[in-house]
DNA sequence: TTGCGTGTTCAGTGTGAACTGAAGTCGATC
DNA sequence: GATCGACTTCAGTTCACACTGAACACGCAA
């Protein structure tokens, strides 16, 4: 049963792996995404991730600093020769589904830019003024969405 | 003055192209949606296109097939040996942008089944838990606002 | 200083995706 | 049916990026 779920669980990983995949972020940082997530205990050193999810060391420190950068993974250095402590920091988990919609709507200042282009021919900006006004309206939502979303407790 | 235009409009559609990279768009389906956006007239074929963009005319196929799939591009065939005119069809901008969005919270569908698999252990799924409740509120959000989307009108 | 465990860097390799351009298909006209 | 133009398909090439693993750097302990 345990072992049995455990099973489970690595396909779930690669599963979660798969989709951040298509968000450009690559396949090892994914897995270490999903497994961090469900791990016992939720504390992994860089070597026991790269046991755990068969990959190399050089591959497992790039994804890590590219998490710890995102602020999805904290790292934890001890005293010694201790190896650091890697864990998922949940609660930022937010932040990144943010940046990414802030990317969204990033094109928001190219439309702008191209109006201005176009300024003088109305005509000729119809087309891109109806998705600048998308974008507006979508960043202004976006904003105020954000602004009152309930922070999880601690 | 029209030339200098032509050829900030030009490194705009570079800039447009540059973006719609990052959201996995190849190259030159980028600068196809950034060209048939502002130029003059709005329809084109595909050989102009090919021309326009210095791209190949099976770069251009391919990705204007990817477009109209998209339904970003509309195709009108004509009679006879006329060749198909593209166009963009901005008004439903709207509609990639909701896919996207659908894409991201479709994560919520792995969070579910992960908690599944952690049922029984409430502590170990409280990592999980806190993500899931993100991107619940978030869905829930994002179909109550995408609701309310002022249609542009026409 | 030496030794050891840990993490990082980097050159080399492999893989996949995008682009090209020529060949092929389709449809219409003559 | 032959021809022609327009688009699509596809094999081949190119290129960028992720991954590997060995060499390196660092810090502590003895």
């Amino acid at each position: 049963m345990s072992v049995e779920r455990e099973t489970r669980l690595s396909a779930w990983v690669e599963r979660v792996a798969a989709h951040f995949t298509q968000e450009g972020i690559p396949l090892i940082g994914g897995r270490i995404m999903g497994y961090l997530l469900v791990c016992d205990p939720p504390e992994r050193t860089a070597a026991e991730l790269s046991e755990e999810l068969e990959a190399s060391s050089g591959s497992i420190s790039t994804n890590l600093k590219l998490l710890v950068n995102m602020e999805l993974v904290t790292k934890k250095t001890r005293r010694g020769r201790d190896a650091a402590l890697y864990r998922i920091d949940e609660k930022r988990w937010a932040d990144m589904v943010q940046r990414r919609l802030d990317a969204m709507i990033g094109v928001r200042e190219l439309t702008r830019a191209g109006m201005q282009l176009l300024s003088g021919d109305p005509h000729r900006a119809h087309r891109l003024r109806t998705v600048d006004e998308l974008y507006t309206w979508l960043a202004g939502e976006l904003t105020e969405l954000w602004e009152r979303r309930p922070q999880p407790p601690r």
